[in-house]
RNA sequence: GCGCCCGUAGCUCAGUUGGAUAGAGCAACGGAUUUCUAAUCCGUUGGCCGCAGGUUCGAGUCCUGCCGGGCGCGCCA
């Protein structure tokens, strides 16, 4: 049952019949902040009355008298400049409440009356190189979208679209081909070709930065200082506002060197730990030019060179079953996972199809898309004729379309790509798609305790399979410390839940557009708006039952009925009632952080609830029923709610 | 240079798309209780919502300009 949507059903009525043209208006119908001022409030008198011309208290009257609202709310007040105030009535929350704890399927959530259907596009790893904590907001977040859809009815197909073609393979080969140690593929390919990943791709980033970064950075700092130098002697204008803006410009131009000469001194210190290690520098002499080696072997692998291609079709399974152990410890699963390399062979179709549009031309060499409002050009070909994933990306476009028909497609991406999807879907309207909606789910990025982007300390990017063991092994002390668990494989079990838990849910309880700090003590805090805390409250909730010998299971179809006698028990029932609202907006704007506020607060009504309302301690029988019911009813909804989110919960705790 | 995003309590973050006196957790302080799991509950302190204008019945939210920060910008993904 969703309250809101039937109240604003109600108001749809009443303000059609005092302006037909302002439908829009029931938007305005919202749950209240306070609950002195009811459950539900409609601020639609405003508008109208200065669309009608009227004073807006006259008009809230006039559209209470037009409102049929009499089954489910108390008589409507009026307060403040037009304020509409809505309380529900006891009665019409009982009955509903009772619905919900009757449905052992759905516990009273309806199913989309118009169901859509939605690709969701997320995660995307590229095989070879390990996962990392940049994949965890991505594959979090698509995760719990996927299951919030799903549930609400609708069609969903998740497909990883993982980059199973690009350069990393090029990598892997050379490594085949250079440095493979036989025995210990044939005995363990995965760690194996790990090996071979790691080894070429430092070798490949140390010759980067040795013939690349480190000129291009000496030129830059050489530049930005003759520009600081230059900019340092100012004539003084006299003109206030121009002076202000020169001492910002020398200021920005300082700050852009120091930062240089930070990032120059980092990265010949890195220069230097490489050339002290003897084994590596030998190897990177061995081996000069190796990126454009493994360049090569990429580009031989996509013209179909015959032993590059066994190659790939040797190691992928490998790779792909690295990446899986990471899915099986999240407990996250896709529909399909259609690489790069499913798409390779309907590139140059797609580049042809935009050429002949008119849609994209041949610029410098390169196929481009111009756009308006884009400086840059989208390119779909360069000039030596290779695809790009701007290529790849509309390919998949049409597969979906044609395979799946969807009304949807969510690339959850984080935001650095706006730009690229901006480009992509503009792309995709001139080339034709309907009324699809693309949508650019963005987030921002995780950090580190410091406020910049966490890194290890040498770095590099934190290893997502070393991250969750980590989160694991420190979960495993609060598991250790519940009186309530008594095997070590509970509690070995347990860890693994409220670790698990605790990265996914702090991710998904911050908005998703903006970066959020990442840190274990805050994640597996106790208190506070946390997995822990959620999972917490829910096994003391179900601990009541056994405490108690009662056959939850059976006193939820035998009939009792769920009473208020408490103002606590009627603020935990409507929040009970409000579990749906939480999921339409999880599904409206794609942030499950809605869902994690309102099981937060669902949490704490319970508390307040728990504090006032003794159960099984209740004066009679038919209190203790309703109570048990109302116990039964939160319990589920957490269970639901954090299942939602990927979330998995534990008996004790 | 152009474009996108952000700035809310000491810290970490919400703020239902323009609604009433801006919320939560942590931290600090003060209370409660012979526990249905004290891993609790209640209260107090703490805010120029970056700054200045504007729009209107009403602005943390919208528009403009500044200040401060992040990210992106032709052949990587």
């Amino acid at each position: 049952m969703n309250i809101l949507a039937e109240l604003r059903r109600r108001f749809a009525t009443a303000i059609a019949a005092l302006a037909p043209d302002s439908g829009e208006l029931v938007e305005l119908v919202l749950p209240s902040q306070d609950a002195k001022f009811g459950d539900y409030q409609a601020n639609c008198a405003m508008p109208l009355g200065k669309k009608l011309g009227a004073p807006p208290r006259q008009i809230a009257e006039r559209l209470i008298a037009a409102l049929d609202v009499a089954d489910l709310c108390e008589p409507p007040e009026i307060a403040g400049p037009g304020f509409i105030n809505l309380r529900l009535r006891a009665e019409w929350l009982l009955t509903k409440l009772q619905v919900a704890s009757a449905d052992v399927e759905r516990r009273g959530i309806e199913l989309a009356a118009a169901p859509r259907t939605f690709v969701v596009d997320y995660s995307s790893p590229n095989v070879a190189k390990p996962m990392h904590v940049g994949h965890i907001r991505s594959t979090v977040i698509g995760d719990a979208l996927c299951r919030v859809l799903k549930f609400l009815g609708h069609r969903v197909i998740s497909d990883n679209h993982i980059g199973d073609w690009g350069t990393q393979f090029g990598m892997i080969i050379y490594g085949y081909k250079h440095f493979v140690d036989d025995a210990a593929l044939a005995q363990a390919p995965v760690p194996e070709l790990s090996r071979l990943y790691k080894l070429v791709n430092r070798l490949i980033e140390h010759e980067d930065q040795r013939d690349n970064q480190l000129p291009a950075l000496r030129t830059k700092l050489a530049e930005q200082m003759e520009r600081a130098q230059s900019l340092s002697a100012p004539p003084a204008t006299g003109d206030e506002k121009a002076d202000k803006q020169h001492a910002k410009k020398v200021r920005q131009a300082e700050a852009v060197v120091s930062e240089l000469r930070t990032e120059l001194a980092e990265l010949e210190a890195k220069l230097a730990a490489f050339a002290a290690d003897p084994e590596q520098s030998r190897l990177a002499k061995a081996h000069p030019r190796i990126g454009a080696a493994a360049l090569a072997e990429t580009a031989k692998l996509h013209a179909g060179d015959a032993e590059n291609v066994a190659l790939w079709r040797r190691f992928l399974p490998a790779c792909l079953e690295e990446i899986d152990e990471t899915y099986q410890m999240l407990g996250v699963t896709f529909d399909h996972a259609l690489g790069e390399s499913f798409y390779h062979d309907q590139l140059a179709g797609v580049v042809e199809k935009l050429q002949s549009q008119g849609i994209a031309v041949e610029d410098g060499g390169a196929v481009c898309v111009f756009l308006d409002g884009h400086e840059a050009p989208f390119i779909v070909r360069k000039k030596d004729g290779a695809f790009l994933y701007a290529t790849t990306d509309l390919a998949t476009i049409h597969y979906r379309l044609r395979e799946w028909q969807p009304d949807a497609i969510l690339y959850v991406v984080d935001h650095r790509q706006s730009l690229h999807f901006e480009q992509l879907f503009s792309t995709a309207r001139k080339m034709g798609c309907g009324e699809m909606e693309l949508v650019h789910v963005s987030f921002g990025t995780v950090l580190g305790e410091d406020g910049k982007p966490y890194k290890t300390r040498s770095g590099s990017a934190v290893g997502l399979k070393g991250l969750l063991d980590e989160a694991v092994e420190r979960a495993y002390e609060i598991a250790a410390k519940s009186p309530q668990i008594t095997s070590e494989d509970e509690r070995r079990t347990a860890a693994k839940k409220i670790g698990i838990g605790a990265i996914k849910y702090a991710d998904l309880a911050h908005n998703r557009t903006s970066d959020y700090v990442f840190s274990y003590d805050k994640m597996l805090a106790m208190n506070g708006n946390t997995a822990a805390y959620m999972q917490y409250s829910n096994a003391r909730v179900k601990s009541i039952f056994a405490r108690g010998e009662v056959n939850i299971a059976a006193l939820r179809t035998s009939g009792a009925k769920i009473q208020f006698s408490a103002p606590a028990e009627r603020a935990l029932g409507l929040a009970l009632l409000q579990f749906t609202e939480a999921l339409a907006r999880v599904a409206s704007d794609y942030r499950p952080n809605h869902l994690t506020a309102y099981l937060f607060e669902l949490a704490s009504r319970y508390s307040e609830f728990f504090e006032q309302c003794p159960v099984l301690k209740a004066e009679d029988a038919a209190l203790r029923d309703s109570r048990l019911l109302l116990c039964d009813l939160t319990a589920r909804t957490i269970e639901q709610g954090l299942a939602l989110l990927g979330i998995e919960t534990v008996e004790r705790m």
